[in-house]
DNA sequence: CCGGCGATTGACTCGTCAGTCAACGACCGC
DNA sequence: GCGGTCGTTGACTGACGAGTCAATCGCCGG
């Protein structure tokens, strides 16, 4: 029967064929690679991956979901929080590098395959990804409602401009335009946030 | 033999298959769509684009391309003019938004196939990409020697933040999370400027 | 008119994979 | 140790689409 054992068992091998796969996608990508690669890196049979996952989109569609629900929910746990806008933004901008610090090959699948890949399977998951926008916005409305931040800047605007900015940054890191290390992790998080609340200009 | 008149009339197909094919890509997407729609959408034979283009791939290239290098063009121009840097800021800004503007469909297709895409095509351009970024660097840099500048944060940062915040801006029109206009796209030049150099702390 | 050359056509080839499935194996309860 | 269930295997199929190529077209110079 299905045992607990036989559920951890179960609960294992999907594991190990997810964690393949991000190795794999990240590599190669998801569109070069093959439903093999993914069964080679994993160690198992062809046909298990299918066992698992209804198809090679499922797999990727869980690696995104898995980890993206984990930013909305910190996004909205972070908003009801007693904060300053500066350090809400910071919390945001700390949790998405540490995802970055802690999986590199994770997040440079989600950001390159789906949130970047808008036109493929960002087209699936664009409310979920929504999501996370409007809740920055959100918080960007209330830091506006506490006089912390200028009104004259549309909150949704402001969201894009501070999401763009670190996507940015993480993807010139998984390219290697900047260089990446603890250093300039944590650097980053206070640049981000300096940059989009106070600006460029000289004082 | 090959008349002025000939290469004329080549040309003009030419431009035709790649017209076509800005308009596939940015409905279907590069990788979904077949070669015999671009021909289709064309109104030529399949084999009539192998005549033009070596690849499918080739194809895209060009698009890229030709749109892109204007844009390398543009930032070192506005570099070399004697302007304050939020006035070249806004120069680029005004560029991209107005390429938008103006073609939106080649905007999406550069956009989200190659930049947004640097696993796939953006890998093969990322010296062209780069080259952007840095001319952009290049001008945070005598803004941050003129003394208009904070100099605590570094140039590629800088460069990264506000690049990230208009392709940011840019994708939100391309998906439709935001609104797109002509009121819309004047607004956009003068609030990504705004938040980059001005910030969104109140005053 | 004719010959020739480049433009144009689209049926065909050929490789590539996603997904299927029939067979095998390991474990468990009886 | 027997039967059954579920995990596991990997060869196979079927679809699909990039790129080829031999045949046709149409223009132009002689």
């Amino acid at each position: 029967m299905a045992t607990a054992k036989n559920g951890a068992a179960a609960a294992e091998r999907r594991r190990q064929i997810l964690d393949a796969a991000v190795r794999v996608f990240a590599r190669q990508g998801f569109h070069t690679c093959r439903v093999s690669d993914i069964a080679d890196e994993a160690g198992v049979a062809y046909g298990l991956v299918y066992h698992y996952f209804r198809s090679k989109d499922a797999v990727l569609d869980t690696l995104f979901r898995d980890r993206w629900s984990l930013m909305t929910a910190l996004i909205e746990d972070v908003d009801r929080q007693d904060l300053p806008v500066r350090d809400k933004l910071h919390a945001i901008t700390s949790f998405i590098i540490d995802s970055y610090r802690h999986d590199p090959e994770l997040m440079k699948v989600i950001i390159v395959e789906v949130t970047r890949a808008a036109n493929s399977f960002g087209q699936t998951h664009l409310t979920e990804i929504r999501k996370a926008y409007d809740g920055i916005a959100t918080i960007v409305e209330h830091g506006q409602a506490a006089g912390e931040l200028r009104t004259d800047i549309t909150s949704q605007f402001a969201a894009m401009a501070f999401y763009g900015a670190i996507e940015q940054v993480l993807t010139s890191w998984i390219f290697d335009l900047l260089p990446f290390g603890e250093v300039e992790a944590e650097q980053a998080k206070t640049l981000i946030v300096e940059t989009i609340c106070g600006g460029l200009d000289a004082k």
